[in-house]
DNA sequence: ATCTTTTATGCAATTAAGTTGCAAATATAT
DNA sequence: ATATATTTGCAACTTAATTGCATAAAAGAT
């Protein structure tokens, strides 16, 4: 993924600092979201940790960055691939969370319509699947 | 929900203790689940917070409970509807989270299937709607 | 019922995630 | 270059969750 730091800060009226551009680039990295302390770790002399919190909420709130909850409670991150506004995530792709290397993959699949029941109106639907990844199965077959 | 404890903890060739008792009971009195802080403030005068942490792991182990992430990271425990066995939690249910009144309902709708990528080979599904439940839109239309 | 063994509980201490308030540093518009 | 608004870093704090260990309590045998 190709991302320009400076213009998305700029479409999104942020200020340029060097810390919100060095998340963002950290991010950019690989397709798979990265967690808080995955996060922490590498740029944890870089940046202050309360900062690191600080940019990633902006960040999901301007709908720059999309989190995804592991089955830890942990925060995971990625870049939303579709434009998502401020008061709408429309990142109804769904997740895939490896049990083996635990990584979060953005799978290229459409969240499947539900019918809610009388009275429920849903905004967001977040599905995340989770087993064993294409690289863990891959590994496992050569054992 | 009626639930008989003692008989849940023996069909699971669990140890029958005043603590396991009182925690299958409380998380049966409503339908919704319940977090783990909430159980703690009501239970935390009879039960240690680590027991409770215990028993909470052991029952989700043996497919006794559910556990569901809030968007906080928040643990949330809800009792299996279906039987689930040790290794395999069926709860293939969509839960609705409220952002209202943040509670979480088990939905007595099916996850819809969908094809995993080439390669990934998926285990569980776990589909979360965030919206307004029934109880909350009624105290929307009445302000 | 009592003893014995196994397992569960409670307590203290620790790790780690996330938040808040405030002073100093930095971005941007003039 | 300067003024103003915003961001950052630091210290301190809150809360979730875990670990080790001594004590207490189950459950089966006697």
């Amino acid at each position: 993924m190709k991302i320009d730091p400076t213009n998305i800060l700029k479409e999104h009226s942020l200020k340029h600092t060097k810390q919100r551009v060095r998340v963002l680039e950290e991010i950019a990295l690989d397709t798979v979201a990265i967690s808080q302390p995955e996060l922490e770790k590498k740029l944890g002399k870089e940046i202050d940790r309360v900062t690191l919190y600080r940019i990633l909420n902006i960040y999901e709130d301007k709908g720059i960055l999309h989190r995804i909850m592991d089955m830890n409670g942990t925060a995971n991150y990625a870049i939303c691939s579709s434009a998502c506004s401020e008061d709408h995530h429309h990142d109804e792709h769904i997740h895939f969370n490896c049990t083996s290397c635990h990584k979060i993959y953005c799978l290229d699949v459409a969240v499947p319509h539900s019918t809610m029941p009388k009275g429920f109106t849903a905004k967001t639907v977040n599905t995340t699947a989770y087993g064993i990844c294409d690289k863990c199965n891959q590994m496992i077959k050569k054992d």
